[in-house]
DNA sequence: GTCTATATTACGATAGAC
DNA sequence: GTCTATCGTAATATAGAC
């Protein structure tokens, strides 16, 4: 029963999707080609085609599967206690799952350029969903006392980007371990909204 | 006299610059050709290689030309006064900074990947040259008693990413003004070293 | 499901006329 | 300094054999 061609293994289509992040993450997705890609998962390059209409939604599935996931991990966290407990837990969370997928949140900030404007609108609303989530903890947070701040959507993005960035320098084995980066950016984050 | 071919104008340079600088913003360094650059200025993609001998000198330019002005305005700036008074002037400076030019902030952190190994250390370079500059005032402020802050480069690092953010969102002309931006981030960056 | 082969289009860069 | 024309290469996507 010996095949004479291709692998038929029946997990192409995962292989494909995680070829693709890497190489986008690592040169763009404008460059990259679909032959790049089939070279990594060991296929010519016509067979991608079996897998996904078209370069673009290859983008745009990963792209929206990252935000779904972001979405449905934080969800699926029990939220306790006051917003001052809530909003370390969603620090620590953003922390944590971002540092865990390096490449799915380099494509989903670098790439959205690329896409076509109704998938753009798709993923960009998921990215508000995100937004609104820590804007509404921090809107608690005054209601209830414990939190001063003036602007809380402009805060949710500002401490987004700030947690975001820990992606650009850290790096698992470095002197940081990762519960002592969401120590150091849990206190500033504390702080800067704090009453 | 009249002239039948191009321009002639003698700013030619400058327009190739500037077109590349927003074409390589909205699309991405590899999503543009350099024909589509020379449609913008307005000549044949040929006439280009009069003013840079590729489109990855292009690019480089670009990006080394903002951190180095980037560096030589804070650097012109007269730094009177503590660490907080200069801490302040960092702040307002950066959002002011970047807020002029979003398309060469834009291009500074998006296309790192797109240069050769050697143009990417030289940008680097100056990157990190400029998250020193922050560094070196936190950690005089801690000496000083005015800041608390446990790793002063991670701290300059979550700064610089938290400023840099205002550009996904400020607009000139919004419910916002840039001096009332600066001021609710200089809130939080304050707060969120303070001794 | 993957292969080979190809249609069609576009790319970066260069040469030589004006 | 810009033009026209072109070289050599590579892109996405498709067709049909196996």
């Amino acid at each position: 029963m010996a095949r004479t061609q291709g692998s038929h293994s029946g997990i192409t289509g995962p292989r494909v999707r995680d070829a693709a992040l890497r190489l986008f993450a690592r040169h763009g997705y404008a460059a990259v080609s679909m032959r790049q890609i089939a070279g990594e998962v060991g296929v010519q390059a016509g067979a991608l085609y079996n897998y996904t209409p078209d370069k673009q939604s290859l983008l745009f599935e990963l792209m929206r599967g990252h935000m779904e996931e972001l979405l449905a991990a934080w969800d699926g966290l029990p939220q306790e206690g006051d917003a001052m407990a809530i909003l370390e837990a969603f620090t620590r969370f953003h922390i944590r799952f971002h540092s865990e997928r390096p490449d799915a949140v380099f494509i989903a900030y670098m790439e959205l350029r690329n896409l076509t404007p109704g998938n753009f609108a798709t993923v960009e609303a998921l990215r508000r969903d995100y937004e609104n989530r820590l804007e509404a903890i921090l809107s608690r947070g005054v209601a209830q006392g414990v939190f001063r701040v003036p602007e809380p959507k402009i805060a949710a993005m500002a401490v987004i980007a700030m947690l975001t960035g820990v992606n650009t320098w850290f790096r698992t084995g470095g002197r940081l371990s990762l519960p002592e980066v969401e120590a150091i950016y849990w206190d500033m984050v504390r702080r800067a909204v704090s009453a």
